[in-house]
DNA sequence: TCGTTTTACTAAATCGTTTTAGTAGTTTTA
DNA sequence: TAAAACTACTAAAACGATTTAGTAAAACGA
């Protein structure tokens, strides 16, 4: 906001439409009339009745020509209302945190809301210190994605993918242990009795409830997962290289499976290539199963079968959850879990088992 | 580890640390001093000194206690500096804006910036009043990622991606002459005789430059585009499925190619689709050279050969550009241009070409 | 001992709005 | 014709910080 020194040249209204901005009290100044007259006109409040239309077009004339625009901050200030979120994400560039912006982003923007974006890259000490600068710059409410919760929520927070169960926050999933049926499901319906999964790294909210959910449909289908044929995702590179190398290590094991439910989109692409360099091929000899479908699930070679997790959805949800509680203010009646429904997509990385594993 | 809010049981100071938040005037009150002498300890301001370290640590430990917030709103006010950017980008989702973003981030978060991120969907609309609602916010500046210049940058302003000569206007771009060098080059030596390219939407800043750079180098070596051999991606979906109907349409024409130079990473994956659909098989019988190097490139299958564009880099660029800028002040040299250079990333979409095209 | 510095602070202005509580002057109503 | 109501405004107090321009008391120097 560093401001141009006024070039103060022009006759005698000593202003150029160029750069500068011109404030309340200069506009008023300009027009002989008070700011209270000027902000009671502009905002359309309810007092402005009345003053007379005339009186009102030369205040709108005069905000047009000088190119008054209001200070959001200074207003903002006033009315202790910043209309503005701070969303919280582990990075930005792992394609399931920029969905979920999206569906956050088509919300506020249409109710003149803007956020602040901030990453934790999984360090502890962002985790603590971001919602602390977020507050500090007034914002009115946190949306966290597949993010911990690692400070006091005085503001209304919503978390994408959240599992803690922190009072005052509101944890928007995906509806888990349908996941889990769909999933396991469509592969024993294929045949499929030896599973392997590959499992989400430590940090991602996500991991332990998929795993477990995936455990349970398994078990109820008695063909319990065997630990042998799990591994685990190493690393925090939003990379298929971590599928890569968690299929590389699974496969050195030399435990035999016939399908593979990966832990994401991401990690199935790198498990789909791990298993072709050791000569499997999918999904004739190894079927694999994806988790989100990103927009690069459909066009992957095999195209992946995947659950589908509506992304978009969650961040509009979280975006509207919190939008409702501010406007239903004290006695806003706080949601602990919203969930929503995941959907299985069969595509071509899956197929019927064709002799025994 | 969210901590349970403390109970507020301070015997006479009668505060809750339970969401309210302290001001300066109360922590003063709290204290018997006065703002001014708060306001000069916390932000240990030169005049300080004088200030016996016992009274500063009375005033630390005070703020410690009462969790003392500064309201960023109000310095902001008065010090005229937000420490914020705006964020233009076209959507987010599209894994070129998100990893552009990332670099920008990278950038900003070690400097104490925040930055306000808005889509313009490509929506012209949108293009002229987000830049003014970003002013508003009273960001600092803004940085516009693969957007068309539709106000007046009375801020300052970076475009990444830009092509626009705006005065003021700093155009972080690739060398993209090198880029087609480098793309025609490889599929050249290939034997490649017969190029078809993928061009970009119209509304994509990169588009023109991308295609006469393609044709420049083509008819250097004597290979020059053929018309019918060009296509334009149709539709504002940063899905592979535009790439994949284009291709459908370069193939329905008859004409034959040996290989396709693809806008992007994410069309020539669809158009790979679209070959392979077709019973034309990639690299053996057409070569698909992609751009920008997303992370699915070197996963997908076949494994992209493509033009690497440093996202990360030119975000990062763009963001340290804005900060010198403002640090620069009045007497700032504006950079028209700064550009990156692009490298090839051989992988195994391309290949020596068999048989006369 | 008087004048100057230094020490340890503070009152008040300011940033740019909104909002509360008016105030004259003019009309309307009783 | 006086009271009440309306019209067309405005002064000044917020909002929560920073910063300028002090001040009174203590310490120091000659």
């Amino acid at each position: 906001m560093p401001r141009k020194p006024k070039s103060s040249e022009s006759p005698m209204g000593s202003f150029s439409s160029k750069g500068e901005t011109v404030s309340l009290k200069q506009l008023a100044a300009h027009l002989n009339l008070s700011t209270t007259t000027l902000s009671l006109v502009l905002n359309d409040a309810p007092t402005a009745v009345s003053i007379p239309q005339e009186t009102k077009d030369r205040i709108f004339s005069a905000a047009r020509e000088l190119n008054y625009r209001p200070n959001y901050l200074a207003r903002s200030l006033r009315v202790q209302r910043t209309h503005t979120f701070g969303v919280i994400v582990p990075e930005l560039s792992d394609g399931y945190s920029s969905m979920v912006l999206n569906g956050v982003e088509a919300v506020l923007s249409t109710k003149g809301y803007f956020y602040l974006t901030a990453s934790h890259l999984h360090r502890e000490d962002l985790l603590v210190d971001l919602p602390r600068m977020l507050a500090e710059r007034q914002v009115e409410g946190i949306i966290a994605v597949d993010t911990p919760i690692r400070f006091e929520p005085n503001l209304p927070t919503v978390n994408v993918s959240g599992h803690e169960d922190v009072p005052g926050v509101t944890n928007v999933i995906l509806n888990h242990q349908h996941a889990a049926e769909l999933g396991v499901g469509h592969l024993y319906n294929l045949g499929h009795r030896r599973i392997a999964v590959i499992k989400g790294q430590e940090f991602s909210s996500d991991t332990v409830v998929r795993f477990d959910t995936i455990c349970d449909a398994a078990a109820k289908r008695d063909i319990p997962i065997d630990p042998r044929l799990t591994v685990r995702l190493q690393g925090d590179s939003p990379s298929p290289e971590l599928g890569y190398s968690a299929m590389k290590i699974l496969l050195a094991k030399g435990e035999k499976f016939t399908a593979v439910f990966a832990f994401n989109d991401i990690s199935a692409i790198g498990a789909i290539r791990a298993l072709e360099e050791m000569g499997l091929r999918v999904p004739t000899d190894v079927s694999v199963l994806g988790f989100d479908d990103i927009y690069a699930a459909a066009f992957h070679n095999p195209a992946l079968t995947t659950i589908r997790q509506p992304l978009f959805e969650m961040g509009s949800l979280a975006a509207r959850t919190l939008l409702e509680r501010l406007t239903e203010g004290e006695d806003a009646r706080i949601p602990e879990v919203l969930s929503v429904e995941p959907t299985l997509i069969v595509r071509s990385s899956t197929a019927r088992v064709t002799e025994a594993g």
